[in-house]
DNA sequence: AATGAATGAGGCTTCATTCAT
DNA sequence: TATGAATGAAGCCTCATTCAT
């Protein structure tokens, strides 16, 4: 699909933003910087975003989008709620791997933020997230995963990890690669959920 | 042991600032609000703390050392990897769960602070975490983990759920008991990392 | 007369512009918030008027000159000093009664405002009063008035009770009917200033 | 009564503003500008009026108060409806001559503004009227006015006029004395309103 | 040691106005 | 002629921080 003129400016303005916020923080970028750096004038900032907060939240809605139908896209072709979420903790890691400064505005900026709860980027955020919930319950269900499993705590567990993970990665640089984590995780996660056969 | 008057004046800042923190947001939160709510003048609180970010600062520098010290005592008494483990993620969430306001703080302002990151209340913090580390190598030294496991990324699997579940219950106001999250959680993780002891 | 394309699209924004004025406030109103509500583009109006303040000149221009017209033609048909100048009191407060948005323009934004003296509108108000000055004099000529009266003096008599009590009218939401107030009013000025026939 | 330093720092901010107000107007003038003026800094202003209209609105409180004592005081010393009023129209004209400045902003920026009705400065200003409508009704009662006169009207006289004329003088200059107009005034208003007694 | 009072510094935001189509 | 889109310009206001007592 091609964008409109109107559309490419508002995306060039959100790509800038997240860039900026994740090299000098929230509250310590200003919008004259932003504006600078993306060529336009402030005027304009807020003829797409009614305040600075505004634009922050603007961030994770399409791209969290994006990943999410990638996800939904993939796990129809998946069969195995543990090769599901080999692939969904691969996508999560892959994708912040790939846009690091996004990763640092949603893990640095957003998560943690009472605001954003609100808002439609986090009900996409949330949305997404569901489709784990599914398939550990999936998992469950077809005895793959074991009976007495809460399948919020499972969740908790895959997202915490990420996470954190993610977040040493963009606050310290370490480690380089994170996909590198992705089998030795998913493995301990699916060994510590998997019902035990025939032992 | 008593404190000075000078260290309950402190004392009391740190505590009501921390309230405050919690309650409001860093950002929203401001000096003048503090003093109020602490009874003292806004210029007292720069006898004791150098700047706003220098207050939140010191916020964990004392509790934390507290919880680490106890963890430390109690790791002594416990015999086995596992069983340790299982204490050391019933002393985080029990210190939370007890500590609201400071598991706010903690989780909402202080981890995904990088100017935290020099500070002597993350040094604290990261010796306190080292303890995980060394019962994780202690369990895969004598078999009781595999052999294989990274403990960077066991212990990342362990503080990231706690984080997660954590910054869940402080962002949703308290609903949960988060004790009872602890038992299924570290029964997943044991068997998620320990030996396959021929089954 | 029939009113040419451009003429009807400059009355309506000249009439949306006053209602939005009176509802909202001079400095509070938009130009946006008048182009949406006159249906019209913000950049259209500036093809009519040159400025926002220009446009809250160009209010009077054409309403004054009216009511100053017929003011005009009336006082021809009208004998006697005292009676010309009920009529005139009761033209303007029927004049006020029947265009409030237009009333609470002038009273509100367009006296005391010091650059709207230097107006064409502003010049026609002072053409239409001179009428009333007119009178007055007339009256002091053939014996109605008193002979030692100061015109100037009565005249603002008359346009300040006008006006206090327009005024209060449109700050407080049009309770009462103004009109009602021209013959108590008149009767009271009339006797002030009339000529003491040798009662 | 000796003044605070606040309270000194207080009443220069407030003659400040009264001056630039009036010389620039409220919208043209700017907190920068006053603070120049007083010679204090812009954020001082904010620690004794919450924002710029608030200044504004501060600005008759005390003054008025004045005002209105001083005419509680002669009303008491003064035999006679006429003669009050008399007084009354004086100390108008008189204070509004030698406060020309307080002048400009009460009649160009206060009356007219909807927000100051709900305002401290407003009431006060309310209770000095009262006095006016009182001194009316006792004229009434005792035979000195005309029966049939409503005191809502003629306090609507006076202060309409007082205000034409005041008002005429902030914008134009003119006529350089204002006092000079308290007499014929006052003779007409009371011929007009007096009771025909015996003619 | 404690504070009331004062301010420096700068950001966000608003809108009237313009311009290219 | 009409307008959607873009911006220049500037002001209000906030607050962390300091200073004199």
């Amino acid at each position: 699909m091609t964008l409109t003129k109107t559309q490419i400016r508002k995306k060039n303005i959100i790509d800038t933003a997240t860039r900026v916020f994740a090299q000098r923080g929230f509250q310590e970028a200003t919008i004259t910087e932003i504006a600078k750096e993306a060529k336009v004038s402030e005027a304009s900032i807020y003829e797409y975003f009614s305040t600075k907060e505004g634009l922050l939240f603007s961030i994770p809605a399409e791209s969290s989008h994006t990943l999410f139908e990638v996800m939904a896209f993939h796990l129809k072709l998946i069969r195995g709620a543990a090769n599901k979420l080999r692939a969904i903790v691969f996508l999560f890691m892959d994708s912040y791997q790939n846009n690091p400064d996004f990763a640092a505005v949603l893990m640095l900026f957003l998560k943690h933020n009472k605001k954003f709860l609100d808002t439609k980027g986090h009900h996409a955020i949330k949305e997404g997230i569901k489709q784990i919930t599914q398939v550990i319950e999936e998992g469950i269900e077809n005895n793959e995963f074991r009976k007495d499993l809460n399948p919020y705590l499972v969740r908790s567990m895959i997202l915490g990890t990420i996470e954190h993970l993610v977040t040493n990665w963009v606050m310290t640089g370490n480690p380089e690669n994170l996909t590198e984590f992705v089998d030795p995780l998913i493995d301990s996660i699916i060994q510590g959920i998997e019902a035990q056969t025939q032992k």
